[in-house]
DNA sequence: GAAGCAAACAAACAATTGTTTTATTCGTAC
DNA sequence: GTACGAATAAAACAATTGTTTGTTTGCTTC
């Protein structure tokens, strides 16, 4: 089947282009003369530039959050069988390592996209970013507040916001201005360091007043 | 002088519709119909679509920055005074205060925008940013390695950017699908209660490992 | 009152947008 | 070998984009 190349071409082209230059500035012909595919091939597979989108969302996000359920099963099977509860700092990791690490691995481009999408308003976008995060985020919710008995739910929902803006922003800061502003001896290829710093600044934000 | 009336609408309505749409997705006549003004007026007073974003970043930026300046200058006098050093938490409300207080008095469009700002690309933008956040960053870092002489510059840069992502997120919360998911009991208006939980937050993040 | 000028206006500009239509190619199954 | 259908291709589509043009308005200054 032939079709899936121009398909897997298109996807990579717009990725690129809508990392360097965001979604409603990329034009279809910036699209296919990237991905060296004829300009109506994104609407015979994708139905419309937003489809295509929408189908690069998908393609990104839901290998990140099966991840983060699987990590958690995990987690949560490996404390049963000492008879312990996870441990705040293991719960959070669980959440922020898969994103943290697809950032690392695969192309660099997407966790850029994805930071964008949760501030910039796309028609149809929400409720796929909604399908597919909600049975993580609820999973995550009850795991903390396991470990913060003391911690209203209302307090643990907006810490997770904090803690969701953080991650974002470490994605997408390697596009960010503020890094010209200070981090000159911030080696931004050091994944694991900032994952570990990101890991600490989040648990000890939900368990400290 | 008759052309500020002019200008003010059209700020005031670029405000609405960038907030509520994005900028590249609003077209001048959107702004211009909105304004009750003619279509070449942008042009006219703002040279062109970009130069009216400028316009409206300056315009919400530069009094936020002034004063969480003029925020630390208090706090550090008062310090001084009583020969101790700022603490953190107080270091870290003079940052966040002033921009969720904007999000409190001002309009409440303006912070949603600026959250884009710092993800999406638009040309020459940087340089505003980076010119009117630069001496703020650069007090704010020395300020934090005050009161946490055992934290490495690099971990301080890091988490700060942590605490900007954070801030973000609560800025645009209100339309973020998030919300959606979970803050059934969480009431967006107590931005004293949001407030508080994000320095809470922060300077927990900044003080432990 | 006439000259000068910033401001507002209607109209047209060329360029680009996403999409659709029509035609052609290609491999496959009958 | 022929017919079928999916995939590609080229061309044209209508609509909208930001910007510029030439003109008119209205106030100020001499």
């Amino acid at each position: 089947m032939a079709s899936q190349d121009t398909k897997d071409s298109i996807l990579q082209a717009a990725q690129e282009l809508f990392a360097e230059k965001g979604f409603p500035a990329t034009s279809m012909r910036e699209i296919t003369t990237r991905a060296e595919v004829n300009l109506a091939a994104v609407n015979y597979h994708f139905g419309s530039k937003e489809g295509l989108l929408h189908a690069l969302v998908r393609q990104c996000l839901e290998p990140i959050n099966a991840e983060r359920l699987s990590q958690l099963d995990a987690a949560e099977a490996d404390a049963a069988a000492k008879g312990e509860t996870v441990a705040l700092r293991t719960t959070i990791r669980c959440f922020l390592e898969p994103a943290v690490r697809q950032f690392t691995e695969c192309d660099v481009d997407m966790p850029c996209i994805l930071a964008r999408m949760h501030h910039e308003p796309h028609p149809g976008l929400d409720e796929i970013m909604t399908e597919i995060l909600a049975p993580v985020v609820e999973r995550f919710v009850v795991a903390v507040r396991a470990a913060l008995p003391h911690r209203t739910p209302t307090e643990i929902v907006l810490r997770g916001h904090f803690m969701i803006g953080a991650l974002l922003h470490l994605l997408d800061m390697r596009r960010s201005f503020l890094s010209n502003l200070t981090g000159g001896d911030l080696d931004p290829n050091d994944h694991e360091f900032m994952l570990e710093q990101l890991v600490s600044f989040c648990t000890a934000g939900f368990a400290h007043d």
